[in-house]
DNA sequence: TTGAAAGCGCTAACAT
DNA sequence: ATGTTAGCGCTTTCAA
């Protein structure tokens, strides 16, 4: 019926010794002499004792336990970021609860607030777009926060780590106006921050470069989903677009997958470049020339920052970016 | 400094109760007049406390949180398999403390230990092959667990919640030999009970509800990545199979990929089915017909079920079959 | 309807 | 090197 019946107290009254002994040596502390230490281990095996990390929490006030909040399991840019966190952690010996925010308003902040009160030691948050209370509970919060893949404008002092989106975004258009003045730019939501501000401007400052005039009838904002890919393909060839920087994979796939059954040929007719070079990229006919953002590095490095942060050990910089490259293949000339 | 500060007694005595009247506020109890209700709740909303759920977890021994053991995030079917787990999981107010075996040798032993140790109320664990050692623990174990996508041989007292592999893979190789006799079956280690056993099973009562010899050589075991399918496509037409039933899709769309590749034309010289109907298999030319597993669905209702599991109510059956159906789309004939 | 008090299983001073 | 003791913040009888 219970879980768990053995405690510290059984162990220590068999092994003969105090429970604060079994205890030292549960931690691994060094003032116990090596004969204790054996009976206590001894009766720890023989009971198949095993320490409730529950009370352990309470009294330490220490869970070895982050919480992380991932906007879908299930879009591969996010799992491998969330494999790079779990590497790390178990690494470090924590654990992870984790954490979607529900649909509606200010979810993210309750799905926040019920992995504070479940006492996680830090918090990784996975490139979202944060709602304006959730930007607010940020501001003060005592739980180390580490923001893996997103920025929030103005806000330095929250640790990030990520990559220089807007620089990014310039060089992959740079190569897509080697061929062609008329190079679409395939978004989410602008009034996203990285989209907005920082792609956005990264392909201006491109063309700037390259003296092309911007049309912003060459900018489209589209769901990161198959189907919308479906509908943009046409739309982005009426619009006399000859090239387009999509930011997501799927969505990029979608028009790739398209444009070839319409009858256009990838690269010679249209050029493709997406954002996050998936295995995706590598699964379509002809693979998609890409960012190649180190997805995994982002999720291991924020995580390595929280170890810090939790350790109280000091951190040279909050703001870590990581570097990108670019992954030409056969969507591109 | 401190984490929270603000604690149940706190608000008792700002609001002139005892501790145990706010308990009974915070938890929903019916006995607490309305006025001292709303008391206890305005100093609550002022002093901004949260009740700290380890505390509670130790008093009440029920921690709502529920372990999840899966081998990798970035597999778009464990994937979607945790998300049909976590929307049930919100659904139900627990959290999710995710955990993946560590390599070696009873690394899942050690995975289930740790969520045993942070005192979950249930467990969950995803499609894996379990060691001997694991198989064992869970004999004898007093937690609650389901088994998400795999079944234990000739262990039907552990719950789990499955699709029929047999009949599916009988199925589908039953459509493949419309075609051709030479139906070749790619699957992960056969030393895996579903491969060893339940899909070889399917396939060679497939062969034999035909009238088709049975042939060693048409077998082929391959890890399930996008490279062995490069690999494995040549071989396969080496083998002078004809079409090919292949249980992971990653797989699958490499060997497809490469006979395209080699010049060879898919459905027309080779057809190709594989297993778990992911994007994978949307975003390929031609689209890959393949068993539909409802994998979100077995996420939700192996939830589902072990919320029963851990409120003690009643199981009809602890050994649950999803139906499976089979798409096919552009890769068969 | 409310309060008092005894734990839950452990850590961490403080003693010895 | 070891033991004693006071919490950690909450739930839950048991009384009142």
């Amino acid at each position: 019926m219970d879980k768990q019946t053995v405690t510290i107290y059984d162990v220590a009254e068999r092994a003969g010794v105090s429970m604060a002994t079994v205890s030292r040596v549960v931690n691994g502390n060094q003032n116990v002499k090596p004969a204790t230490r054996k009976k206590v281990l001894d009766v720890i095996e023989e009971l198949d004792y095993r320490p409730n990390a529950v009370a352990r929490g309470l009294a330490s006030k220490k869970t070895t336990t982050v919480g992380v909040l991932i906007p879908e399991l299930s879009n591969p840019f996010f799992a491998r970021l969330a494999d790079g966190i779990h590497d790390i952690a178990a690494m470090y010996h924590y654990d992870i609860l984790l954490t979607s925010p529900e649909e509606g308003k200010n979810g993210d902040v309750s799905a926040l607030n019920s992995l504070l009160a479940k006492q996680v030691d830090g918090i990784i948050i996975i490139g979202y777009r944060l709602s304006e209370a959730m930007t607010k509970e940020l501001q003060n919060i005592r739980t180390p926060v580490v923001l893996a893949g997103t920025t929030l404008e103005g806000m330095s002092n929250i640790a990030s780590v990520n990559i220089n989106h807007e620089q990014a975004t310039k060089e992959a258009v740079t190569i897509l106006t080697e061929f062609t003045d008329q190079v679409a730019l395939v978004v989410g939501p602008l009034t996203d921050y990285i989209n907005g501000h920082r792609r956005l401007e990264g392909y201006k400052k491109a063309l700037e470069d390259q003296k092309i005039k911007y049309n912003e009838g060459l900018i489209f904002e589209s769901p990161y989903t198959l189907e919308a890919g479906r509908n943009l393909a046409e739309r982005l060839i009426d619009s006399g677009a000859k090239a387009a920087f999509v930011t997501d994979d799927l969505l990029a796939v979608g028009i790739l997958n398209t444009l070839i059954e319409l009858g256009h040929r990838v690269p010679d007719d249209f050029q493709l470049m997406s954002a996050n070079n998936t295995v995706y990229t590598e699964i379509c006919r002809p693979k998609l020339s890409s960012v190649q953002h180190p997805v995994y590095d982002i999720g291991a490095v924020s995580m390595r920052l929280l170890t810090k942060m939790m350790t109280g050990e000091e951190i040279e910089d909050k703001n870590i970016i990581l570097l990108h490259s670019i992954k030409q293949k056969d969507s591109t000339k």
